[in-house]
DNA sequence: GCGGATCAC
DNA sequence: TATGGTGATCCGC
């Protein structure tokens, strides 16, 4: 990665070297600086690339004296303010350290065998020599290496093909009561010939490594039995006459835990293996890269040891800060994790909040010891690079290839998305992303080309007379439903299939012609039989009901309906406002009374209901209340108790302190908001009643629309049309949008009973297994190493990547 | 939601 | 010799 960075920011120099012309050379060979800049200048000429790189380090200079200026504006008074608040922040950081977790970050050597074999499909899972390392590499070994992890810890996580975390610290603490033989390893020695390579690098190992350290096994050994399993091992050593003796115990330190692991993975694999200890993962990675390759470095846990390692250790290192962070903070006078500290009231006055705070972590030697579960994908793509291609007719079928592979790619992870977006790179390198979201979700070739074709067509059209010079392309495609949304969407496509109709909600231009694309996915033949059945049964009419299932929460929330809600809420929430014993609103998706009641909370309430539970649980809500309450507490359990307190320091609710009602506290806003919000109004109210269903209408191409609700006289009961329950409500505009919600999730509600009856217990099996709550925590892979840091963000608690942008431009 | 930019591997 | 592909996030708009 080094000589990465080397060339891409020498690469002028790099071009004075391959012509034989560094400095010191052109000036003996008396060349002088005209001829050199223009030999330069024609060896450069026409390479577009390096114009565009030229053009994006202006833009990045021009970033940072945009930071430079902002800084010169900078009153003393304005940093002591800042000085005091960043280190109050830097206080409660310090005392929510934690280090009582050991961290291991593996990083498998000269993986690049492995990228070798991505290129030649043909050698997989056959054992190839790749370089001069002479080392050996298949995928099937990857599956083995990730067993032995999983030895150390099941819940590891593998952040590519050639990186993990452990969390070892359990291990660590049953290890200590573990007896020699569970610690013992026979080492497989090999022919001899073949070691003139390890036993260099065997010099570089301790000496007790020295002694021990394997010998390279041709081919895959036999399978070592597991430790504690010693009797087993010796029959096996009997049976195979190759294994020597040769034996060794290790330690139970974290040391000798993760010596053990490397040990384990080059007997099984061939492979060798880098490896950081430390207190955090933050630490681990950088730990990692210490001893490269085939060495470890562990970082013990007492602040001193962290600081020590911090103190000289250049921000570059450290994972999340790039080229362009680099060279910004270096403009600042910041090289070291030192410099980082000495300023953070700068850093907090230029950057944004995610940045400076995530840079004083890195200045503390914070990081996150929890590991996210692997997160569900956000988006699949594909691109290809090419010599130049200008033909309109060339680029479409291109673009059409392209959407056939990812079709593919999708397909084997049965994945559906409303986002298509397009990527465009010209003969300039300039790129260029265009993207169209949909309101239903897409997945095959044909539905992704439909609307990638628009996006191209567009940008062929605007550059007209002349033609787009490509020499990439790409086309991704994101959006995907969550879980929930997933079967909203596949059983109102079964049942709408089934009721007979023709077409299924096309938007902006998609032909869906063919129906049958939709029953392809398996999960849908057997699993859904039941509920078609349940569904036929029903008496009402349920073809609208169920067109109106694909209509999206966002345009649920812009329904008519909605807007009176807002309206009327905002004024009884304004005529509470200044007074404090909180008025009581009924939430129009649970009907539960909301009493704390802040406007924000309230949002967020309305929010979470909205993301919430199916509808036979709000309807029932005795029951729902609890659940509901389990899963709020279970992300706050899933936040380290640093992330907890920052978190907390956070909240300006005043009123989440006092009330007992889970919902409206703070915590709600752990969950990704659909920002339902009240806003303060001030127009006058007009509360229409009954309601039109245009909104609705607007998705349903058929029938005409019949009002599905009348005015109702009150004293009776309201019943709603669609899931048939009484309603605890006479308000006809809180009743109005639950029938909004309840058509929009009608079938679910009444099969859902039977659903939970069906479904395995994963979902009850405790409060921490709650799907939902499980996204919410765990976003994406990276996101566990930075988590921490976006944890006191408000408003997205979950932006776990630290894209430093300045907060001015 | 979109688009540019940054980062990691 | 010419400079990759995939996925994710942040931020301003």
């Amino acid at each position: 990665m080094d000589s990465t960075k080397e060339k891409n920011n020498n690469y002028k120099d790099d071009l004075l070297l391959r012509m034989g012309l560094n400095d010191n050379k052109a000036g003996m060979e008396g060349l002088d600086k005209e001829k050199i800049n223009k030999i330069i200048m024609e060896a450069t000429k026409g390479s577009k690339f390096y114009e565009n790189e030229l053009k994006k380090e202006k833009q990045v200079n021009q970033r940072i004296e945009n930071m430079m200026q902002q800084k010169a504006r900078i009153t003393s008074q304005q940093l002591r303010k800042a000085q005091l608040q960043v280190d109050r922040f830097a206080m409660e950081l310090e005392q929510s350290r934690d280090l009582n977790n050991t961290m291991v970050h593996i990083d498998m050597d000269a993986f690049y065998a492995a990228v070798e074999m991505r290129d030649n499909p043909g050698l997989k899972d056959k054992p190839i020599a790749v370089g001069s390392s002479s080392m050996l590499v298949s995928r099937t070994k990857l599956i083995k290496v990730k067993e032995i992890l999983a030895d150390y810890d099941p819940n590891f996580m593998a952040m590519s093909l050639d990186e993990a975390y452990l969390n070892i610290t359990k291990h660590l603490q049953e290890r200590q009561n573990w007896p020699e033989d569970k610690r013992k390893y026979f080492i497989k020695t090999g022919n001899s010939l073949e070691n003139d390579k390890s036993g260099k690098e065997i010099n570089k190992l301790s000496a007790h490594e020295r002694s021990t350290s394997p010998l390279l096994f041709e081919d895959s050994p036999p399978d070592l039995q597991p430790p504690g399993n010693t009797s087993q091992v010796n029959i096996e050593e009997q049976n195979n006459p190759q294994i020597l003796q040769n034996s060794v115990v290790f330690g139970t330190s974290a040391e000798e835990v993760v010596k053990e692991i490397r040990f384990r993975i080059e007997q099984k694999t061939t492979l060798t293996a880098s490896a950081g200890i430390a207190p955090n993962t933050m630490l681990a990675k950088v730990c990692s890269d210490k001893n490269k390759p085939n060495g470890q470095y562990q970082i013990l846990p007492n602040r001193q040891a962290v600081m020590d390692f911090i103190k000289d250790l250049p921000i570059r290192k450290v994972s999340g800060i790039g080229k362009v962070t680099e060279k910004m903070l270096k403009a600042l006078g910041i090289i070291t994790c030192t410099e980082l500290y000495q300023q953070r009231a700068l850093l907090s006055l230029l950057f944004s909040e995610t940045s400076w705070h995530y840079f004083l972590h890195i200045a503390l030697g914070l990081g996150s010891t929890y590991l996210a579960r692997d997160a569900e994908r956000k988006s699949m793509s594909v691109e290809r690079t090419f010599s130049e291609i200008s033909k309109a007719e060339e680029q479409y079928s291109l673009c059409k290839e392209l959407c056939s592979e990812l079709a593919q790619d999708l397909q084997k992870e049965g994945l559906k998305g409303r986002t298509v977006t397009i990527k465009l790179k010209n003969v300039n390198f300039e790129v260029k992303t265009r993207a169209s979201t949909v309101s239903s979700v897409v997945s095959t070739a044909e539905e992704i080309f439909a609307i990638a074709k628009e996006l191209l067509k567009t940008e062929i059209d605007a550059e007209f007379p002349h033609p787009l010079r490509l020499r990439l392309m790409g086309v991704r495609l994101s959006s995907f439903p969550n879980e929930e949304d997933k079967k909203y969407q596949q059983r109102s496509i079964i049942g709408f299939l089934q009721a007979g109709n023709q077409t299924l909600s096309a938007t902006q231009g998609i032909e869906k012609t063919d129906k049958d694309q939709f029953l392809k996915p398996l999960e849908m033949s057997h699993k859904t039989s039941f509920f078609d059945k349940k569904r036929s049964e029903r008496k009402w009419n349920h073809q609208d009901t169920l067109k109106c299932e694909t209509m999206s929460r966002q345009s649920l929330q812009t329904s008519p309906s909605f807007q009176v809600l807002k309206k009327k809420m905002s004024e009884d929430l304004e005529t509470s406002e200044n007074s404090d014993n909180g008025q009581i609103f009924t939430c129009p998706v649970c009907f539960r009374e909301q009493e704390s009641i802040s406007l924000e909370a309230f949002n967020k309430h309305v929010d979470t209901c909205l993301d919430g539970p199916s509808l036979s649980e709000m309807f029932s809500y005795s029951h729902a209340s609890s659940t509901e309450v389990n899963k709020k507490e279970n992300v706050h359990h899933s936040f380290s108790l640093s992330e907890k307190q920052d978190y907390e320091t956070h909240q300006n609710n005043p009123s989440k302190a006092e009330s007992g009602d889970a919902l409206s506290k703070g915590e709600c806003s752990s969950l990704p908001s659909k920002s339902f919000n009240i806003e303060h109004c001030h127009q006058n109210s007009s509360c229409t009643i009954s309601l039109e269903k245009e909104d609705v209408g607007s998705l349903r191409r058929q029938e005409p629309l019949q009002p599905y609700l009348c005015e109702v006289i009150t004293d009776q009961a309201l019943v709603c049309p669609v899931c048939n329950l009484e309603q605890k409500t006479s308000d006809l505009t809180l009743f109005n949008v639950h029938v909004d919600i309840c058509l929009n999730k009608s079938v679910i509600q009444e099969l859902s009973k039977d659903n939970q009856v069906n479904q395995p217990k994963e979902n009850t099996t405790g409060p921490g297994n709650s799907g939902r709550v499980q996204k919410t925590v765990t976003k994406t892979k990276r996101s566990g190493l930075m988590k921490k840091y976006s944890a006191s963000k408000k408003i997205k608690p979950n932006n776990p990547r630290h894209t430093l942008d300045i907060f001015f431009k």
